[in-house]
RNA sequence: GGCGACAUAGCCAAGCGGUAAGGCGUGGGUCUGCAACACCCUGAUCACCAGUUCAAAUCUGGUUGUCGCCUCCA
């Protein structure tokens, strides 16, 4: 299996730490609001990385956290005259359900940045002992950027080309740095917002030193990999390796994974421009099982381009994998008897299996989810023009069982939701299929018509009459 | 200003040196009372220019265009 790391800037071979094991950290929201579909992405993206290698046997711990301390959050929080807490509590909540609706499975352990304050500053300790931090005058402390000699070693950059940049901005409220590419580590509080004792003063801590404070109690110092938006890349896991490696003196993560960025009208997400959507709104005009399949149709690493034309595309897509699989449980429902493969059914096995490695091959490819994704498509066109009536029970369950699984490795439920049709509807349904065998088809279309005024869409197939709601 | 990514059919998107996967859409056909589903058929020489090679969408150089990072950000 080979990953694009981003540290190396290749393709390299996965070799865990530890056989059999993967430990990956990977950075989650600031939980201010509802996540957008730009949250989204990395969620998707790293829930499908998590699932393939359990399909490849690995037992994954998987940590990924929650930011509830931070700027946007206090002024949400003061906005509403409530208690951070709340805010953050609140958008947690919201966070996992829409996770849950894009099928994006919790993670081994969600730790909370305000419930591991403790260990961030046992950590921020350790670099100030190590001669990597210092205290200014006001009680911030800072981490030493030149003490740290691979710093930018995985954005590609030296300190000298970041300082070139930084002088083109103002500095402003950061007098007590020795370098101005130095970064926080702790802050001293501000009036009304929520702090924590320290041995440099009452404050909270900078972002980064959390995630790398989560990573070390959670996974320990070395990690397998450590995955995030594109974004992140400079400074938030730059300073993340500093912090982590200056305090251990051991490489951090192994592999860096970056996602590329979804855009709208190919331009970055942003509420300045208003082109902006939750996923909460998108998830009342779409199954989130759309945003997911349209999310994977693409490399993780290419910037994406969302649309309302892509999503309702993404849509029939995944409709046809849907009613391919529709029509193998019908069949297989009919089937009671084994009769063994025919000689014909065992070369389509053979043409499946071929299938089934291309997809594998895919995904062993840096996760070619694209690529994994046609090999599904090909082998449900196979099934749609081999299996049948007169079919094999073991053909059918092999053919049903081959593409569920590989869906479920994408996290692409395959399972309509079971809902019972409420009587009236079951009798219009009765009433049509009379109508249609008397030959009254007048009488069977507006039927048909009403029902889908209803919401609910009928197909005629020879297996029965089939419904789904529009 | 510094660093980097990308440019493949109407749209989305694989491919990474051996002669263009897949999906959506379009048009035609088969099946069906009709519709839908499904199936068959239908489309590109890969931004442009130059070079390397027996062979390039794939490598090199240049041009143009788009985007990102350097500041909170997935």
């Amino acid at each position: 299996m080979k990953i694009f790391n981003t540290l190396t800037g290749r393709k390299e071979e996965f070799i865990p730490l530890e056989p059999g094991k993967v430990k990956m950290y990977v950075c989650g929201p600031t939980v201010y609001n509802l996540i957008h579909i730009g949250n989204a992405r990395p969620m998707i993206v790293f829930d499908t990385v998590r699932r393939y290698l359990e399909y490849k046997g690995y037992e994954v711990n998987f940590v990924s956290n929650f930011t509830d301390v931070d700027d946007k959050i206090i002024k949400k929080a003061i906005e509403e005259g409530v208690d951070s807490g709340v805010i953050s509590e609140r958008y947690i909540r919201e966070c996992k359900e829409d996770m849950a609706a894009m099928n994006v499975r919790p993670a081994t352990v969600h730790p909370k940045a305000t419930e591991e304050i403790d260990a961030m500053i046992s950590l921020i300790d350790t670099l100030i002992e190590k001669g990597h931090a210092y205290r200014a005058e006001d009680g911030t402390v800072y981490f030493r950027t030149e003490s740290f000699r691979d710093y930018g070693k995985l954005s590609h950059k030296n300190l000298d080309e970041l300082q070139s940049g930084f002088r083109e901005i103002k500095v402003t409220g950061e007098e007590g740095k020795e370098n101005p590419s130095d970064f926080v580590l702790w802050k001293p509080k501000k009036e009304g917002e929520p702090y924590w004792e320290s041995p440099w003063c009452e404050g909270r801590p900078g972002w980064h030193i959390e995630c790398s404070a989560m990573s070390k109690r959670y996974l320990g110092e070395q990690i397998d990999i450590h995955g995030g938006g594109e974004d992140l890349i400079f400074p938030h896991h730059e300073n993340e390796i500093a912090q982590s490696e200056a305090a251990s003196g051991k490489e951090f993560a192994k592999y860096w994974m970056h996602n590329g960025f979804l855009n709208i009208d190919n331009k970055k997400m942003s509420k300045s421009l208003g082109n902006f959507f939750t996923v909460r709104e998108i998830g009342e005009k779409f199954d989130l099982q759309v945003l997911r399949f349209f999310m994977l149709s693409a490399h993780y690493r290419s910037p994406l381009n969302f649309s309302a034309e892509l999503m309702e595309s993404s849509k029939n897509g995944l409709e046809r994998i849907l009613n391919g699989l529709d029509k193998l449980r019908e069949l297989e429902g009919k089937k009671t008897e084994d009769s063994g493969l025919t000689e014909e059914e065992k070369n389509w096995v053979e043409e499946a299996h071929g299938l089934t490695a291309k997809y594998e091959a895919a995904m062993e490819d840096d996760f070619n989810t694209a690529d994994g994704l046609s090999a599904v498509f090909e082998l449900v066109k196979l099934s749609n023009s081999t299996a049948g009536e007169s079919s094999s029970r073991e053909y059918i369950g092999y053919m049903k069982k081959n593409i569920e699984t590989l869906c479920q490795v994408l996290g692409l439920v395959t399972e309509r939701k079971a809902e019972v049709l409420d009587e009236q509807v079951e009798a219009l349904i009765v009433d049509r299929q009379k109508a249609r065998k008397e030959k009254n088809f007048a009488l069977a279309d507006e039927i048909r018509q009403k029902l889908l005024d209803m919401g609910i869409i009928l197909e005629d197939t020879r297996e029965g009459v089939k419904w789904k709601r529009a």
